[in-house]
DNA sequence: ATAGTCGGCGCAATCGATTTCCGGGGAGGC
DNA sequence: GCCTCCCCGGAAATCGATTGCGCCGACTAT
């Protein structure tokens, strides 16, 4: 009955009209000319068999799919689903479905997710992934493809862009951890191919030079990656040292995780006999994170996009 | 130059062949009988003006559209990410992509999602919503359209479904507390409008029942949701009554987390005071978690679908 | 009364790729 | 030397919806 393989002309032949009429019913602007007898018969008809306009069919004659590709390093990092809630809702509520697309950080991923998405027309992307190479961008630039970046920037480009300010956030989690009464400060880095790595890092020793706590490089280890395990990894490198910090400041929420782990397998308290501060504001979070909510901006910004 | 406007028609041109000539090098099986010069100049004419065939255009005379659609109900419930994560890639080593719908548990959502889903032709769905009514499951059973449940199941259907036994789990839980010398176990049970939520709590007053530790109704309340806030205003309820429990199982981890909060809140120490047992084995699992792993059971699973 | 106007809707082209049908031409067999 | 068969590849239909163009009938104005 209600079967949804009816098309436009069952529609039409149900109605006694020709396609075309039924088409102008169903999303012609109200002003049309049309007949209110005829569009109660249209409506009537569509409403009886159940009738779904292909989208794909739509997509190919109108040339643009109401769909937009967003591409995320790693769902299942607590940092971007409230961002991915976020944009999915702005944009179902102007009519627009997400494609999201899992990378991983690989740049292979990427690009294949890339191509696959433009195959499929979307009318615009979302990029989260920090890893991608700004050539990659430049030619989205160049080709005029509409796009958006989250919380990463790239060279040489006005684009638009939903960002946080990495360094000045960074500083004030450094001036927290100071006030506290802490002097060595050790740092777990996020990997330095990263923009938001670079920033957090850099914002964090300015604010540690400003206050003479800077060491040169000593109480500062690179995890090579934002997750739990490469922030484990890095933080046994710092608290074997003979000189342990006193506090620590992880790059992002799972890198300080990785942290806390460590710390505690050094049969080190947290907080007594160690300070630890995140960045991101993720769920769990009874630790000393000062929170950074960058959850509500991609909502707004889409807006513009779109 | 390499502007994606081409179409199968520009490069038929620049090849010098018809546009089927070219859909049949680029598509058809190896085993066509195509000329080697032909083919040779026609991948050079793709390659030399960066076509990409349009899915838009294929899908429609394919009459598929190597997507699936995913519906669940809250993504930034760390349990589902990994489920997600597993159907995705499962997905894409097939050439499907995932289009993700964020249900919020709410019936409306659910049901807008599954039209414009629908109207997206996807060739499938994968369906981990749990309150998702099921006569809307049955309708799709009439329609014949392809579905996999996760983690729920529908009355009076053989459908496809990848589960977990909640029952047993919930019986194991509730043994390992037992095991801990535990008399007073209490519960935070889930909506008892889920599938999860019943199963879940069955299983364990089964198991208590066996060791003759049920306690009537007297140590068990229904979190409203599975999220952090319900399991911390359940678990509220549960604290302030004079004779407390000496365990708690929370029917998924954010109730968990939930009881947590309100065990801290109440001075009670964690796990000294009170033991805490979860479910699903997200990421931040200091705790007693037992380990449940669903996480790659979706992908096999999607395999058989597809 | 006839020409001109306008409302209502049908006709057909179009979006880009796939696929069936079919024809031209070269090769091989008798 | 002619006929048959096969290999290649062109022509055109098709998927389902949208839309510019224009037909037809009715109503108005002179």
């Amino acid at each position: 009955m209600t079967d949804s393989r009816n098309t436009i002309v069952d529609v039409a032949r149900a109605a006694g009209v020709h396609p075309s009429t039924v088409s102008r019913v169903l999303n012609g602007r109200p002003d049309l000319n049309l007949r209110a007898e005829t569009r109660a018969r249209v409506v009537a008809a569509a409403e009886r068999l159940g009738y779904r306009p292909s989208a794909v069919a739509r997509s190919l004659r109108l040339r643009r799919t109401l769909t937009l590709g967003m591409l995320v390093p790693d769902i299942a990092n607590p940092f971007f689903p409230p961002i991915i809630k976020g944009a999915e809702s702005a944009a179902s509520e102007r009519g627009y479905n997400l494609i999201l697309c899992n990378t991983e950080d690989s740049s292979e991923r990427e690009a294949t997710y890339l191509r696959v998405l433009r195959e499929r027309q979307v009318d615009g992307l979302l990029i989260a992934s920090s890893f991608m190479a700004d050539s990659t961008i430049a030619q989205l630039r160049r080709e005029h493809f509409p796009f958006v970046l989250l919380n990463r920037v790239a060279r040489g480009g006005a684009d638009l862009a939903v960002l946080v300010d990495n360094r000045a956030a960074a500083g004030r989690v450094i001036a927290h951890l100071a006030d506290l009464g802490h002097r060595r400060i050790g740092l777990v880095a996020g990997p330095q191919t990263t923009t938001t790595g670079v920033e957090r890092l850099a914002g964090a020793r300015v604010a540690l030079r400003r206050r003479r706590l800077d060491d040169g490089e000593e109480l500062t280890v690179v995890a090579e990656a934002f997750s739990e395990e490469a922030g484990y990894r890095a933080a046994r490198r710092l608290l074997v040292d003979g000189a342990r910090p006193t506090a620590i400041f992880g790059a992002n929420d799972l890198i300080a995780f990785g942290v806390l782990r460590a710390a505690r397998e050094a049969g080190l308290g947290v907080p007594a006999d160690l300070s630890l501060a995140g960045f991101n504001d993720i769920l769990p979070a009874a630790l000393i994170e000062p929170p950074l909510t960058t959850i509500h901006v991609p909502q707004r910004e889409m807006g513009d996009r779109a």
